[in-house]
DNA sequence: AGCATATTTAACCATATGGTTAAATACAAA
DNA sequence: TTTGTATTTAACCATATGGTTAAATATGCT
């Protein structure tokens, strides 16, 4: 169970529309997990297990008040996966000019040769 | 098996690393499926199986020339990532509430603990 | 036709994900 | 100490994900 890489860790938080809905609740004021709950159809473990995904992805922490523990968005994260994105951005910005300044950079991630999930049989 | 929406299918998409890496290259140039496998270590029904999840997220389209497929980027859909992560700009940018964020820091983390960010300003 | 190359499909496997209900825990208030 | 409220943990389930190998398919070349 090798623990993702932090930016995927991200892209897979947010994969999720509950999850986005909660960050997005969550840019306006700090919320309980009963008040985050209280909207959506499910249980209260599910909310917990969703709120544990973000927690992970650092997307939120966790304050601890009497028997409440509050969660704070923490976009710090986003910032990583806008630079990722932004990489591509002049690809919907109608600029294709100056294509090969970009052809370095783009690889930054580059390949994965042997870091994945390695299980040779 | 209810089909996620759109925007959860561009973010699960790049929740992998290998996933993430392939898009990059193909933003220098069209890539046939075993250029683009060269790299990775892992087999060639596993990248067809990529392609598959980045072609459902619009992400990449594919050609037909003899028997290759190559494989082209189609950044838009990231538009929409990009629309959706922007909304949180503010909170990583300069402008936002630095000094109430800064004192909310201090009054969390005491004196001594001088972590993480040092974004100071 | 027959062989080689490129890619996909099928079947399988292990683990992850997203949900459930029931029980446990943590704290507040009587 | 008992009770109520907030939240998490445990156990379970179905489906999804990411990989494998072996076989099938599609096309080009002699």
């Amino acid at each position: 169970m090798t623990t993702p890489d932090p930016l995927s860790q991200v892209f897979s938080a947010l994969s999720d529309p509950t999850r986005r809905s909660i960050l997005g609740r969550l840019a306006n004021t700090e919320l309980t997990v009963s008040e985050l709950a209280e909207p959506y159809d499910m249980s209260l473990p599910a909310i917990t297990k969703h709120l544990k995904v973000l927690e992970n992805a650092r997307l939120i922490s966790r304050g601890k008040t009497a028997q409440y523990r509050p969660c704070k968005l923490e976009a710090e994260p986003l910032k990583k996966a806008d630079d990722w994105i932004s990489t591509y951005r002049r690809f919907w910005e109608e600029s294709f000019d100056r294509l090969d300044d970009y052809l370095q950079t783009l690889q930054a991630e580059g390949p994965q040769k042997g870091k994945q999930n390695g299980k040779s049989k």
